[in-house]
DNA sequence: CCAAAAGTGTTCACAGTACACCCATGT
DNA sequence: ACATGGGTGTACTGTGAACACTTTTGG
């Protein structure tokens, strides 16, 4: 086998990832959101995102820049590769393909604060944000949609929420995630069929009837894909 | 505003597309591929694909490379991003992340002829291809899952025959691609129950009972997304 | 008249939807 | 006792699956 090495008609760009981080808040869905410090697009909001290092795979530069960009709590519960962008007129700087992630995490992982060269992270109302920079606005309403299509398809609504939770809990993630309101016979009738719950026999009190706290099933799998 | 240029912490890598490129034949699912001439995997077949140019949009060099690499009679039908390829390892000669694309190619496409710095360029059945070069086997594996999704979500089965074509020849496209068999019966009621093909008023002779020849209804969408 | 392929209907099971009232607790 | 949220069942409708015979043509 001969020396190998890059061929000159390679082009080199810069390689980045954007992460699309999502969470539940007051039953609406989040994302968090940085604040740039650098021009371009200096003080205007972004999803969290930057270039992959020599060596590092694209997921690992996701999570990476989600824990040095803002300080999130807890570890994203699902990471997941969407669509790449590369428009050649997509950042102004020069040709930056980004590989766009979406990332859920989970409830309690609301403290944010700004980290590297950002002015600061916060979460906002994911169906309603404001301006973003570069092409983040369609990143995002790409993200939301992936989100829609996976939170039936790999019970990812359930890593929205602690290990135990309510089914009313659970229903107000589907309806934050899709933006309408479902009715909660139906609802429950659905995701029991479904098997992947276990009643664990506690109860939530608070105002009201307490509810049945619910658990992950054992032998339930975490989503394909 | 002041002179903006890619930042030094910028990796620098290689841009690829590569092309699972489909169409059917004899009722069987094929897949486009090239044979290398270059290191490494020299005679190894691969997906067509190489390096997007400066200025030039993913899809385009997704075009390019399937024109200039084998020589295809007809335009794709559908071309779709589909996964980002970025393992540090998947190519020995550095960090070479690729763009996978999907596409359709019409009946009839069938002349194939390597171009470029390949060795030739045939078709091979999908489900059952030869060794592959690189993680190609991979990038198949996942673009043969997406075409499965696409298929009836997207009317994307159209895209695989003639402006004409008659109903056991759409259903041979959808075994060809499920790689399973259709009951006949349910598969014409549930294809003629979306509306979207219009009756011809022509009829294909040949061995056997002639068949309804068909279109696509006018007001009917090429597939979203 | 025979071979070959096209065309046609009904029944059943399951999933999604619409819809209104009672229950358990805290204050 | 009342306010608050949790919990429950039934009927209807549409969709997907199973299943076998008749029709039309060419040779």
């Amino acid at each position: 086998m001969g020396t190998l090495s890059l061929p000159p008609q390679a082009t080199r760009v810069g390689l980045a990832v954007d992460v699309a981080a999502f969470a539940m808040h007051a039953g609406e869905l989040r994302v968090l959101l940085v604040q740039r410090g650098e021009l371009p697009h200096a003080r205007d909001w972004a999803l969290p995102g930057g270039f992959v290092q020599p060596g590092e795979a694209l997921h690992e530069a996701a999570l990476r820049e989600l824990r040095t960009e803002t300080t999130v709590e807890l570890e994203p519960r699902h990471l997941e590769q969407f669509y790449t962008f590369g428009e050649p007129s997509r950042d102004p700087r020069g040709r930056i393909v980004s590989v766009a992630h979406l990332a859920v995490l989970p409830h309690g992982t609301v403290r944010v604060t700004g980290g590297g060269h950002t002015l600061g992270a916060d979460w906002f109302p994911a169906h309603h944000p404001p301006r973003l920079a570069f092409d983040h606005a369609a990143i995002l309403d790409r993200a939301i949609g992936r989100l829609q299509l996976r939170l039936e398809y790999a019970n990812l609504a359930l890593e929205f929420l602690p290990d135990a939770f309510t089914l009313p809990e659970l229903q107000t993630v589907y309806e934050g995630v899709l933006d309408r309101s479902l009715d909660k016979r139906n609802f429950r009738k659905r995701i029991l069929a479904q098997g992947i719950l276990a009643a664990s026999g506690e109860r939530r009190s608070g105002v009201g009837r307490p509810a049945q706290l619910y658990r992950r099933a054992k032998g339930a799998r975490t989503a394909a894909l």
